[in-house]
RNA sequence: GGCCCUAUCGUCUAACGGUUAGGACACCAGGUUCUCAUCCUGGCAAUCCGGGUUCGAUUCCCGGUAGGGUCACCA
């Protein structure tokens, strides 16, 4: 372990949307250095003109914004250790490439790629892996810039401790002469992080499993450079819910901004994320997010990939939910109101979300469970005949049920859920029905749902008047 | 094919040689004056295979098998 200060950083690169594979590594930097009240850092890694998105660096840090994922510095904030941005950096890689030339450590590439397409087939054929170094040429031309800029390797066995995986070895068979610059003058991400990560003075350098065949020589390129090396952490791959691949885009890898439009909350898809993984030995499931950042340990992350379980993800979700203070769900539901909401009493509706958070599983399920509760809903009697209990009785006899039920509760000058209560109980007793029959017809008398919460308080939130009113109008309804 | 990583209920996981292999999701059944949900109770369900080491292996070692990653002028 190093003693120096935690910083810790994510380097995406803008070239795609942030899908629960990225967030998770995000998320595990973000608590190591929030824990150790060390620095956060983001920065990107824009070496690929090629493949760059649109957008898609604006996306990322809208996306961390959103989950809470703060940072000390960055691209947009700045900071000690900038640019931020690997394209505004590029006078930095010529430096740190030049003391690689002047030690003999780096050589132009002569090869078209052609060339060396040909000599990757020869060893596919021999059932071989790929190594440059085998065709190194004797005698390298002056780099000018024009071709890439390889490492030249100094091949060996490696031994190294990894906080996630533990002790990790290799032979040095697979350390090569990889590409250090690029023929477009850009770095290539195995030299670029490298580079950045010394400068920023990065403690901890976590990222995804496919970087775990390349530390060899990510090693040889730190000895060489003479730089020391960061603590490595390496994650395994979260992987799709069909299938055994890692997560990614083709796989159905949903944008986390989509989660959140649908009604997820953050410290769910962050408690949720964290669990695929991790767990901090205990048997609890539900983590705040400073709960998170106290219990979170790197030697803890599970060695192998884990399937993403939306299943569980809604669970959780509902778990958070109803976790929340009634007046901070009420400003997280707030874009989530069906139309009819649309001026609708903020007391009206703080009671009615008081009913209806215990069947929240996501906060865009409130229009579905409200409706009635704002716009009136159209009788539908079909609804009590297809009911198994209330199909016993003659349409006669239910409209004389909800006029008595109507008779009574017109009475009631407190209009309580408790004071429904007692009304209800009494009428069983003079009507001699079951709660089944009577308070099913009233229900739906009312509501017209398939279901609703239960019927003391569903009255009591929709008041006297509409109560009223409604049982009026179903008994006119039932032909 | 080379190299590397991994392997406990369907899924996420606990058990740092000794447990009736625990919890959670999902599913099924019951309870909470009607429905839906919550909540509670119960049920189903796992150590990939084969060898070692050991008094004793889920756990340590070896070999299979299976899955994943990687072998780019992508990150």
């Amino acid at each position: 372990m190093s003693d120096r200060p935690v910083r810790t950083r994510f380097a995406p690169s803008p070239t795609g949307f942030m899908h629960v594979g990225g967030v998770r590594t995000a998320l595990f930097a973000w608590l190591l250095a929030r824990q150790n009240h060390g620095q956060f850092i983001l920065r990107l890694e824009d070496t690929d003109q090629k493949r760059e998105v649109e957008g898609s660096a604006e996306h990322i840090i809208e996306s961390l914004h959103a989950l809470g994922l703060d940072w000390n510095e960055g691209p947009d904030i700045g900071g000690d250790h900038g640019p931020y941005k690997q394209s505004e950096r590029l006078e930095i890689y010529k430096a740190w490439a030049q003391k690689l030339i002047d030690a003999d450590r780096a050589y132009a590439d002569p090869y078209t790629p052609e060339e060396i397409e040909t000599f990757r087939q020869q060893a596919r054929t021999n059932k071989q892996a790929f190594l440059y170094r085998n065709h190194r040429p004797e005698n390298q031309p002056m780099w000018d810039g024009t071709t890439p800029l390889r490492f030249k390797a100094e091949p060996q066995a490696y031994t190294w401790h990894d906080e996630v995986m533990g002790d990790l070895s290799t032979g040095p068979e697979v350390i090569d002469d990889f590409i250090l610059v690029k023929s477009d003058g850009f770095p290539t991400y195995n030299f670029a992080h490298i580079v950045d990560d010394a400068e920023m003075q990065i403690s901890h350098v976590i990222r995804g499993q496919e970087f775990l065949a390349s530390m060899p020589n990510y090693l040889n390129l730190y000895d060489a450079l003479g730089i020391k090396y960061p603590v490595f952490a390496t994650m395994p791959h979260i992987m799709a819910e069909a299938g055994n691949k890692k997560l990614g885009k083709r796989d159905g890898a949903k944008d986390v901004l989509d989660y959140l439009k649908d009604g997820y909350l953050p410290e769910t898809m962050l408690n949720f994320i964290a669990s695929l993984g991790w767990n901090d030995g205990t048997e609890k499931e539900i983590f705040s997010v400073d709960e998170l950042i106290t219990a979170f340990r790197l030697d803890r992350v599970q060695h192998s990939g884990a399937r993403f379980d939306e299943k569980r993800l809604e669970w959780m979700n509902g778990q958070h939910i109803r976790q929340l203070p009634l007046n901070d769900l009420a400003e997280r539901v707030e874009p989530f109101w069906p139309e009819s909401a649309v001026g609708s009493d903020q007391d009206y509706k703080l009671q009615l979300l008081a009913l209806v958070q215990d069947r929240l599983k996501t906060l865009a399920d409130l229009p579905t469970i409200t409706s009635y509760f704002f716009a009136e809903p159209t009788p539908d009697w079909t609804m009590a005949d297809d009911n198994k209990q209330l199909r016993k009785l003659s349409p006669d006899e239910q409209r004389q049920l909800l006029q008595q039920a109507h008779d009574t509760l017109a009475t009631l000058d407190d209009f309580s859920a408790e004071s429904i209560q007692d009304t209800l109980n009494q009428l069983l007793e003079i009507t001699g029905q079951k709660p089944g029959i009577l308070f099913s017809l009233i229900r739906l008398a009312v509501s017209w749902a398939p279901f609703s919460p239960a019927l003391d308080q569903t009255l009591a939130v929709l008041g006297k008047d509409r109560v009223l009113t409604r049982l009026q109008t179903a008994i006119s309804a039932r032909g």
